[in-house]
DNA sequence: GAACTGTATACTGTAGGCAGTCGACGACAG
DNA sequence: CTGTCGTCGACTGCCTACAGTATACAGTTC
C-alpha cells in the first residue's frame, strides 16, 4: 500500500545512481586535456593515470575509449593513448562541418517553428547579452553553446543534433576565444537568426546561421595564420613514452 | 649503415600489426547485429559473447563500447548492452543526414575537381553497372556504397568525411533493400554525378546527389508504411535478462 | 662518434576473480 | 488466484595478474 502510493505520487525521486568509475574517469581525463594539463600529442599511460585518479586501469582504459570515440584523445594499438593533436586543417574542416550542420538545423528549426523553443532561444539570449555587458565572459560563453545546443534540438532530427554536439564538443576548445572577441556582434546575430526562426523563413535563417559559424571560422583562420606559433607543425608521430630508467618513484 | 639504407628504400612494406581482440570482436558482433541474428532491442551478455566467440570478456567489453559509440549497441550502466532498436523516425532522420552530408560532399567534390578521383568514379561506375547487368546484386550493392564512400573522400574534408562513413555505416540495412530495387535508375544517377562532378559544375553535383539520396529516404519510407508489421512499435524499455533458471547449459 | 646488439623493465592487451546489483522464481499469506 | 517477500545466481563494474611488445640504456664494434 505504501509503496504504490509512493510510486504514484511521483513525489520521490528515484535515487539517482551513482557514476560510473568510468565516466568519472572520462571527466577527469578530459578537464585535463581542456585545461592544458594534458597536451596534445602526449602520451596517456594507463597506469599513471590510474594511480594519479586513485582508481584501477580498467576505467581509465574505458575513459580513454570513451574519449577516443569523441576525438580528444588516438588509441594506436600497441603504442596506448595519445591526446589528440589537432592541425590548423583539421580545425578549419571541423569548423566547416559544423557549419553544414547548424546550417542544416537552423533551416530545420524555422520549418518546425517551435514556439515554446522560440521562448527558450530568447531567453537565452537575453542572458549571454546580460552577462556581457557584466563583462561575465564565461557566462555569455555558456549562453552561446546552450543557444547553438537549442538550435540543432530544434531541428527535431535527433541524429543531426547528436552529430552537431559531436563536432561541437571538439570545436570548443577553437570557437570560445573568436566568440569572446567578436562579443555583441556575435549576439546581434543570434537575435537576427530568432527572429527568422520564429518567422518560419527557413532560408533566412540559413543563412544567418550560415555567415554566423562561417565568420568563426574564418576568424579562426584568421588568428591562427597571425600567429603561427609553430604548435601545428606537422610531428614526428608520438610514441609511447617509457618512463626513464633512473626516474625515482616520487 | 645498413639499416639507414633499409629504412630509406621503401622496397619492404612493414609487416602489419594484428588486429586487436577488441577489433576482431567488434566486427564480429556488429556482423551478427547487421545479419539480423541479434535482434534490435536484445540484451547482450558480455559473458554469453565472450563464450561464443572464444575470448574473455574483456575485449568483448570494449568492442561493446565501441559499437555503443557509433550507435549499433545501447550500454546502460548496471544493466548492461542491448542491440539498439532504431525506429522508422530515426532511420528517416539518419537517411535525412546522409543526405545532407553526401549532398555537401559531392559539391566539394566537384569544386575540387580532382582527375583521379574521377577516374576512379567512373571505374567504380562501370563496376557496378555490368555487375548489375550479370545480375550480380551483391557486387553491385559493394559498388554503390564504395562509390558513395568515394564521393565523400574527393571532398577533402575529412571530418565530414568520417562522418559520412559513421552515418553510411548505420543506414546500410536502410537503403540496401532499396539500392536492390531501382537498379539501373540508381547507376545512371551516379553518372550524372560524375559528369557534374568532372564538369566541376557544385551546384549540379550537389543537386544530383540531393536528389538521388532523397530518392532512397523517401523510397524507404514507402516501404516502411507500406508494409506495417509493428516491429517499430514503442516498447517497453528492455532490461538485462537473467537467464532462466531452469536453462540447462547446452 | 655512429651504429648495432643485448638486457631490463615499463607498458599494453587480455584473462580470470571478486563484490555488489538485478531479475527470475519459489514460498507463503490473504 | 493474486500480491508480496526472500532467495539464488546471472550479470556488471572493477580489480589483479600474466604474457608479449615497445622503449631506454649500457656495452661493444667499427
Amino acid at each position: 500500500m505504501v509503496r504504490s502510493e509512493l510510486a504514484n505520487s511521483g513525489a520521490a525521486p528515484k535515487i539517482p545512481r551513482p557514476a560510473t568509475l568510468r565516466e568519472s574517469v572520462f571527466e577527469a581525463i578530459l578537464e585535463l586535456i581542456i585545461n592544458g594539463s594534458l597536451s596534445p600529442g602526449r602520451h596517456l599511460a594507463e597506469s599513471d593515470l590510474a594511480e594519479l585518479l586513485g582508481v584501477s586501469r580498467q576505467p581509465v582504459r574505458e575513459a580513454l575509449q570513451m574519449l577516443n570515440g569523441e576525438g580528444w584523445v588516438d588509441l594506436r594499438p600497441g603504442h596506448g593513448a595519445f591526446v589528440h593533436a589537432p592541425t590548423v586543417q583539421e580545425a578549419d574542416q571541423l569548423l566547416a562541418v559544423r557549419s553544414l550542420l547548424e546550417t542544416e538545423s537552423a533551416r530545420l528549426a524555422a520549418l518546425n517553428r517551435e514556439a515554446d523553443g522560440v521562448a527558450r532561444l530568447r531567453e537565452l539570449c537575453a542572458r549571454g547579452l546580460s552577462a556581457l555587458e557584466a563583462d561575465d565572459i564565461e557566462t555569455s560563453v555558456a549562453a552561446n553553446s546552450d543557444l547553438h545546443a537549442l538550435v540543432t534540438e530544434l531541428s527535431g532530427n535527433k541524429v543531426l543534433a547528436e552529430l552537431a554536439s559531436q563536432v561541437s564538443r571538439r570545436v570548443r576548445w577553437y570557437h570560445t576565444p573568436v566568440a569572446r572577441q567578436r562579443g555583441r556582434a556575435s549576439w546581434e546575430e543570434h537575435e537576427l537568426l530568432i527572429d527568422a526562426i520564429e518567422a518560419g523563413d527557413e532560408t533566412r535563417a540559413a543563412q544567418i546561421m550560415r555567415d554566423h559559424t562561417e565568420h568563426t571560422r574564418s576568424s579562426y583562420l584568421d588568428q591562427r595564420t597571425s600567429q603561427p606559433d609553430g604548435a601545428d607543425e606537422p610531428e614526428a608521430p608520438a610514441t609511447r613514452r617509457r618512463r626513464p630508467r633512473s626516474l625515482s618513484p616520487s
